[in-house]
DNA sequence: AGAGTCCTACGACATTGGTAGTAGGGGCGG
DNA sequence: CCGCCCCTACTACCAATGTCGTAGGACTCT
């Protein structure tokens, strides 16, 4: 079972979860190079206390090898994504999914290889959800 | 042209921007009393610091009227709701919504209905983005 | 052995957001 | 005129986050 638990991530804190989703289990030296290659300029002690604040959170987990520790993930991506999206949904339409998604739809571009996929993906829902009736197609 | 400052709202906040949005200018009493219909037990003067503090983000505007100001959002529900997603999308996916919105897609459920609705949009957009060559459908 | 280099443990500090109490001005019901 | 009630202005507090600095233990390279 996955965590229950709300998630609640900072924005740094989650650039720290995206290094390890990206490139796997790393030190906190490699952790900060990594965030350092994307931009983000943060002392190594800073990246040590996100490390530190993500274990007790439960969402990675520290292995010692050698002369430093190995963290690694324990939550993964797409939970973490759920959760998110999950909570601005529930913050901003009391949970409709629908408009939230129309509203992206609408606001941010798509290739014409993005819109095939997503066709693609309703059709299967709509099997799987499939009754046959709904109030008159327009 | 919109605000173009990321429009930071904690989530105590937005709830207040929503009662603002969906039963317009009120005082500050009316805002706790929707607040507490809403299930929100906030006392008086957290409405207020809530309100004084939109008001110096510029997201919402007092107007003096009779004894009490009234308070009204100057800001949309559906810019709020892109800078939120924007930022999200930013923070999980370097800014690419496609992978965003088929993760909604697979994880939140639709009715039929609004997979029709759906279905409709992409149409459109597929015309407005229309162009014919996508690389290959795999 | 001493210097330089890493690593982790702690402690600090500022900001933001959630929550609220208190003080003081104005009006209103008697 | 006197309380009582509502309104706004402040001030306060705490927890979470973003950021570091310092201390002290280990290891490594002459």
């Amino acid at each position: 079972m996955a965590k229950k638990q709300p998630i609640e991530l900072g924005e740094a804190e989650l650039a720290v979860m995206r290094v390890l989703w990206e490139e796997g289990p790393l030190t906190v030296r490699d952790v900060m190079n990594r965030l350092h290659d994307r931009g983000r300029r943060v002392a190594y002690t800073t990246v040590l206390t996100f490390l530190t604040r993500l274990e007790q959170k439960g969402m990675v987990a520290a292995d010692k090898r050698d002369q430093a520790y190995v963290y690694r993930s324990k939550v993964s991506k797409e939970s973490v994504t759920t959760s998110r999206l999950r909570a601005l949904v529930d913050q901003l339409y009391d949970g409709a999914a629908a408009p939230m998604l129309l509203h992206l739809m609408e606001h941010e571009r798509f290739t014409p290889d993005e819109l095939a996929k997503l066709r693609r993906l309703i059709d299967e829902l709509d099997e799987g959800t499939a009754g046959g009736e709904s109030s008159e197609t327009r």
